[in-house]
DNA sequence: CCGCATCCCCTCAGATACTG
DNA sequence: CAGTATCTGAGGGGATGCGG
Protein backbone atom coordinates (compact mmCIF):
# COMPACT_ATOMS: atom_id res chain seq x y z
CA UNK A 1 0.00 0.00 0.00
CA UNK A 2 2.39 2.58 0.94
CA UNK A 3 6.25 2.55 -0.15
CA UNK A 4 8.18 5.27 0.89
CA UNK A 5 8.56 6.92 4.23
CA UNK A 6 9.06 10.39 4.70
CA UNK A 7 10.00 12.84 8.61
CA UNK A 8 8.80 9.61 9.84
CA UNK A 9 5.07 9.72 8.47
CA UNK A 10 4.31 7.30 5.78
CA UNK A 11 3.67 8.32 2.05
CA UNK A 12 0.90 6.70 -0.18
CA UNK A 13 1.19 6.15 -3.47
CA UNK A 14 -1.70 5.72 -5.96
CA UNK A 15 -0.62 3.77 -9.29
CA UNK A 16 -2.17 1.10 -10.28
CA UNK A 17 0.20 -0.94 -8.26
CA UNK A 18 -1.68 -0.09 -5.44
CA UNK A 19 -3.32 -3.36 -3.85
CA UNK A 20 -5.98 -1.01 -2.45
CA UNK A 21 -6.62 0.70 -5.09
CA UNK A 22 -7.11 -2.28 -7.42
CA UNK A 23 -9.50 -3.93 -4.62
CA UNK A 24 -11.30 -1.09 -3.48
CA UNK A 25 -12.02 0.53 -6.71
CA UNK A 26 -13.74 -2.22 -7.96
CA UNK A 27 -15.46 -3.11 -4.86
CA UNK A 28 -16.29 0.56 -3.64
CA UNK A 29 -18.86 0.38 -6.82
CA UNK A 30 -22.12 0.95 -7.09
CA UNK A 31 -23.39 -2.75 -7.31
CA UNK A 32 -19.83 -5.07 -6.67
CA UNK A 33 -20.61 -5.79 -2.81
CA UNK A 34 -24.73 -6.27 -3.01
CA UNK A 35 -23.89 -9.01 -5.82
CA UNK A 36 -20.75 -10.51 -3.88
CA UNK A 37 -23.20 -10.67 -0.63
CA UNK A 38 -26.07 -12.11 -2.31
CA UNK A 39 -23.73 -14.98 -4.01
CA UNK A 40 -22.70 -15.52 -0.36
CA UNK A 41 -25.07 -17.81 0.01
CA UNK A 42 -25.00 -19.54 -2.58
CA UNK A 43 -24.62 -19.91 -6.58
CA UNK A 44 -27.44 -18.21 -8.50
CA UNK A 45 -28.39 -17.00 -11.71
CA UNK A 46 -29.20 -13.75 -13.73
CA UNK A 47 -32.55 -13.08 -13.31
CA UNK A 48 -32.82 -14.42 -9.74
CA UNK A 49 -30.23 -11.71 -9.01
CA UNK A 50 -32.19 -8.91 -10.66
CA UNK A 51 -34.77 -9.86 -8.86
CA UNK A 52 -33.27 -10.49 -5.61
CA UNK A 53 -30.98 -6.69 -6.59
CA UNK A 54 -33.24 -4.22 -5.81
CA UNK A 55 -32.75 -1.45 -8.12
CA UNK A 56 -30.08 -2.80 -10.63
CA UNK A 57 -30.10 -2.35 -14.21
CA UNK A 58 -29.71 -5.37 -16.65
CA UNK A 59 -27.15 -3.48 -18.47
CA UNK A 60 -25.46 -2.85 -14.99
CA UNK A 61 -25.89 -6.49 -13.64
CA UNK A 62 -24.24 -7.24 -16.60
CA UNK A 63 -21.02 -5.33 -16.29
CA UNK A 64 -20.82 -5.54 -12.53
CA UNK A 65 -20.48 -9.42 -13.06
CA UNK A 66 -17.84 -9.33 -15.90
CA UNK A 67 -15.96 -7.20 -14.04
CA UNK A 68 -15.82 -9.38 -10.80
CA UNK A 69 -15.47 -12.39 -13.45
CA UNK A 70 -12.19 -10.57 -15.00
CA UNK A 71 -10.61 -10.00 -11.16
CA UNK A 72 -11.06 -13.79 -10.26
CA UNK A 73 -13.70 -13.80 -8.05
CA UNK A 74 -16.78 -15.21 -9.83
CA UNK A 75 -17.24 -17.90 -12.16
CA UNK A 76 -19.74 -17.67 -14.62
CA UNK A 77 -21.47 -21.08 -15.99
CA UNK A 78 -23.06 -21.58 -18.98
CA UNK A 79 -25.93 -24.44 -18.79
CA UNK A 80 -26.80 -25.24 -22.92
CA UNK A 81 -30.95 -25.23 -22.09
CA UNK A 82 -33.56 -23.85 -24.09
CA UNK A 83 -33.98 -21.27 -22.36
CA UNK A 84 -30.44 -20.72 -21.66
CA UNK A 85 -29.40 -20.87 -18.01
CA UNK A 86 -26.42 -19.05 -16.72
CA UNK A 87 -25.24 -19.33 -13.29
CA UNK A 88 -23.15 -17.40 -11.22
CA UNK A 89 -20.23 -18.39 -8.41
CA UNK A 90 -18.29 -17.43 -5.79
CA UNK A 91 -14.83 -18.27 -6.73
CA UNK A 92 -12.38 -19.06 -3.45
CA UNK A 93 -10.96 -15.60 -3.69
CA UNK A 94 -14.11 -13.74 -3.81
CA UNK A 95 -15.47 -16.16 -0.58
CA UNK A 96 -12.22 -14.90 0.86
CA UNK A 97 -13.05 -11.21 -0.22
CA UNK A 98 -16.34 -11.59 0.93
CA UNK A 99 -14.75 -12.72 4.27
CA UNK A 100 -13.10 -10.06 4.88
CA UNK A 101 -15.03 -7.40 4.10
CA UNK A 102 -17.67 -8.76 6.61
CA UNK A 103 -15.78 -6.60 9.14
CA UNK A 104 -16.60 -3.61 7.78
CA UNK A 105 -20.04 -4.58 6.95
CA UNK A 106 -20.90 -5.39 10.54
CA UNK A 107 -19.14 -2.41 11.66
CA UNK A 108 -21.64 -0.04 9.58
CA UNK A 109 -24.44 -1.58 10.41
CA UNK A 110 -23.06 -1.38 13.92
CA UNK A 111 -22.67 2.45 13.47
CA UNK A 112 -25.01 3.90 10.93
CA UNK A 113 -27.03 5.38 13.19
CA UNK A 114 -24.37 7.50 14.42
CA UNK A 115 -22.65 8.20 10.98
CA UNK A 116 -26.20 9.39 10.11
CA UNK A 117 -26.11 11.79 13.39
CA UNK A 118 -23.24 13.40 12.05
CA UNK A 119 -24.17 14.21 8.66
CA UNK A 120 -27.98 15.52 10.26
CA UNK A 121 -25.85 17.91 12.79
CA UNK A 122 -22.93 18.84 10.14
CA UNK A 123 -26.08 19.61 7.54
CA UNK A 124 -27.38 21.68 10.33
CA UNK A 125 -24.22 23.56 11.21
CA UNK A 126 -23.33 23.81 7.83
CA UNK A 127 -24.72 23.81 4.46
CA UNK B 1 -28.54 -4.72 4.83
CA UNK B 2 -31.10 -6.83 3.23
CA UNK B 3 -34.85 -6.56 4.83
CA UNK B 4 -36.69 -8.77 2.75
CA UNK B 5 -36.38 -12.79 1.97
CA UNK B 6 -37.74 -14.23 -1.23
CA UNK B 7 -37.57 -18.24 -1.80
CA UNK B 8 -35.32 -18.30 0.71
CA UNK B 9 -32.99 -15.81 -0.96
CA UNK B 10 -32.07 -12.67 0.77
CA UNK B 11 -32.99 -9.42 -1.40
CA UNK B 12 -30.97 -6.84 -0.78
CA UNK B 13 -32.33 -3.29 -0.66
CA UNK B 14 -30.64 0.06 -2.29
CA UNK B 15 -31.67 3.04 -0.56
CA UNK B 16 -30.55 5.81 1.17
CA UNK B 17 -30.96 3.53 4.56
CA UNK B 18 -28.85 0.58 3.39
CA UNK B 19 -25.41 0.78 6.07
CA UNK B 20 -23.33 -0.78 2.99
CA UNK B 21 -24.16 1.38 0.85
CA UNK B 22 -24.10 4.54 2.99
CA UNK B 23 -20.08 4.12 4.14
CA UNK B 24 -19.26 2.40 1.20
CA UNK B 25 -19.94 4.96 -0.60
CA UNK B 26 -17.98 7.33 0.70
CA UNK B 27 -14.96 5.26 1.49
CA UNK B 28 -14.96 3.43 -1.82
CA UNK B 29 -14.21 6.64 -3.90
CA UNK B 30 -10.58 7.20 -5.07
CA UNK B 31 -9.00 9.09 -1.97
CA UNK B 32 -10.81 8.59 1.45
CA UNK B 33 -8.95 5.35 2.22
CA UNK B 34 -6.18 6.91 1.62
CA UNK B 35 -6.60 9.74 3.83
CA UNK B 36 -7.89 7.59 6.50
CA UNK B 37 -4.88 5.52 6.97
CA UNK B 38 -3.04 8.60 6.88
CA UNK B 39 -4.27 9.69 9.74
CA UNK B 40 -3.91 6.83 11.48
CA UNK B 41 -0.61 7.61 12.07
CA UNK B 42 -1.69 10.62 14.21
CA UNK B 43 -3.23 13.66 13.27
CA UNK B 44 -1.55 16.00 10.41
CA UNK B 45 -2.24 19.25 8.49
CA UNK B 46 -3.56 20.36 4.96
CA UNK B 47 0.19 20.64 2.82
CA UNK B 48 1.71 17.65 4.82
CA UNK B 49 -1.28 15.22 3.49
CA UNK B 50 -1.26 16.55 -0.12
CA UNK B 51 2.30 15.73 0.06
CA UNK B 52 2.60 12.31 1.87
CA UNK B 53 -1.20 11.46 -0.73
CA UNK B 54 0.80 11.05 -4.03
CA UNK B 55 -1.13 12.86 -7.09
CA UNK B 56 -3.99 13.82 -5.13
CA UNK B 57 -5.34 17.75 -6.03
CA UNK B 58 -5.74 20.66 -3.67
CA UNK B 59 -9.79 20.41 -4.57
CA UNK B 60 -10.42 16.57 -3.77
CA UNK B 61 -8.43 17.02 -0.73
CA UNK B 62 -10.48 19.08 0.74
CA UNK B 63 -13.78 18.07 -0.93
CA UNK B 64 -12.61 14.51 0.61
CA UNK B 65 -11.53 15.60 3.86
CA UNK B 66 -15.07 17.82 4.00
CA UNK B 67 -16.89 14.57 3.23
CA UNK B 68 -15.19 12.65 5.84
CA UNK B 69 -16.10 15.18 8.35
CA UNK B 70 -19.28 15.04 7.58
CA UNK B 71 -19.80 11.54 8.32
CA UNK B 72 -18.51 12.22 11.86
CA UNK B 73 -15.01 10.49 10.70
CA UNK B 74 -11.97 13.28 10.90
CA UNK B 75 -12.55 15.99 13.21
CA UNK B 76 -11.34 19.97 11.37
CA UNK B 77 -9.06 22.01 14.54
CA UNK B 78 -7.99 25.52 13.06
CA UNK B 79 -5.33 27.08 15.10
CA UNK B 80 -5.47 31.10 14.12
CA UNK B 81 -2.05 31.74 13.87
CA UNK B 82 -0.29 33.64 11.11
CA UNK B 83 -0.14 31.46 8.99
CA UNK B 84 -2.77 29.64 9.48
CA UNK B 85 -2.75 26.02 10.58
CA UNK B 86 -5.63 23.64 10.14
CA UNK B 87 -5.31 19.87 11.42
CA UNK B 88 -7.22 17.05 10.56
CA UNK B 89 -7.78 14.16 13.06
CA UNK B 90 -9.48 10.76 13.43
CA UNK B 91 -12.28 10.77 15.59
CA UNK B 92 -13.32 7.54 17.14
CA UNK B 93 -15.78 6.66 14.68
CA UNK B 94 -13.25 7.61 12.14
CA UNK B 95 -10.51 5.28 13.76
CA UNK B 96 -12.95 2.44 14.22
CA UNK B 97 -13.86 2.45 10.53
CA UNK B 98 -9.92 2.26 10.05
CA UNK B 99 -9.57 -0.82 11.90
CA UNK B 100 -12.45 -2.63 10.47
CA UNK B 101 -11.08 -1.76 7.09
CA UNK B 102 -7.74 -3.16 8.01
CA UNK B 103 -8.82 -6.53 7.47
CA UNK B 104 -9.84 -5.85 3.81
CA UNK B 105 -6.49 -4.21 3.50
CA UNK B 106 -4.39 -7.05 4.21
CA UNK B 107 -6.12 -9.11 2.61
CA UNK B 108 -6.34 -7.21 -0.69
CA UNK B 109 -2.10 -6.96 -0.19
CA UNK B 110 -2.28 -10.60 0.24
CA UNK B 111 -3.96 -11.53 -2.81
CA UNK B 112 -2.92 -9.24 -4.83
CA UNK B 113 -1.04 -10.80 -7.47
CA UNK B 114 -3.89 -13.75 -8.05
CA UNK B 115 -6.34 -10.69 -9.03
CA UNK B 116 -3.99 -9.12 -11.55
CA UNK B 117 -3.21 -12.86 -12.22
CA UNK B 118 -6.64 -13.46 -13.36
CA UNK B 119 -6.81 -10.03 -14.99
CA UNK B 120 -4.52 -10.77 -17.15
CA UNK B 121 -6.28 -14.34 -18.03
CA UNK B 122 -9.76 -13.03 -18.80
CA UNK B 123 -8.15 -10.53 -20.89
CA UNK B 124 -5.94 -12.63 -22.72
CA UNK B 125 -9.14 -15.07 -23.27
CA UNK B 126 -11.87 -12.14 -23.82
CA UNK B 127 -11.25 -8.69 -25.27
C1' DC C 1 -33.54 -16.25 -20.53
C1' DC C 2 -29.61 -13.72 -21.04
C1' DG C 3 -27.63 -10.60 -22.79
C1' DC C 4 -25.29 -6.56 -26.25
C1' DA C 5 -25.62 -1.84 -28.55
C1' DT C 6 -26.93 2.77 -28.42
C1' DC C 7 -28.16 7.16 -26.64
C1' DC C 8 -27.79 10.47 -23.19
C1' DC C 9 -27.47 12.70 -18.77
C1' DC C 10 -25.03 13.83 -14.79
C1' DT C 11 -21.50 13.43 -11.45
C1' DC C 12 -16.53 12.86 -10.52
C1' DA C 13 -12.39 14.71 -10.67
C1' DG C 14 -8.21 17.25 -12.90
C1' DA C 15 -6.29 21.91 -14.21
C1' DT C 16 -6.04 26.48 -13.42
C1' DA C 17 -6.67 30.94 -11.34
C1' DC C 18 -7.84 33.74 -7.37
C1' DT C 19 -8.51 35.05 -1.90
C1' DG C 20 -7.92 35.73 3.58
C1' DC D 1 -0.97 28.01 4.58
C1' DA D 2 -5.38 26.64 3.44
C1' DG D 3 -8.52 27.07 1.02
C1' DT D 4 -12.72 28.83 -2.95
C1' DA D 5 -14.41 29.33 -7.89
C1' DT D 6 -14.85 28.04 -12.54
C1' DC D 7 -14.10 25.38 -16.64
C1' DT D 8 -13.72 21.03 -18.78
C1' DG D 9 -13.26 16.12 -20.21
C1' DA D 10 -13.97 11.31 -18.99
C1' DG D 11 -16.84 7.92 -17.53
C1' DG D 12 -20.56 5.84 -14.47
C1' DG D 13 -24.95 4.45 -14.98
C1' DG D 14 -30.14 4.66 -16.51
C1' DA D 15 -33.60 3.77 -20.47
C1' DT D 16 -34.64 1.58 -24.39
C1' DG D 17 -34.57 -1.46 -28.32
C1' DC D 18 -32.63 -5.62 -30.72
C1' DG D 19 -30.49 -10.49 -31.04
C1' DG D 20 -29.35 -15.63 -30.01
Amino acid sequence: MSTKTKNGKRVFLQNEDCPIRNVVSQVGDKWSMLILFSLVEGPDRFNSLKTRIEGISQRMLTQTLRDLERDGYVNRTVYPEVPVKVEYKLTSLGEGLAKSLWKLVSWANAHHDEIRNARREYDRDNG
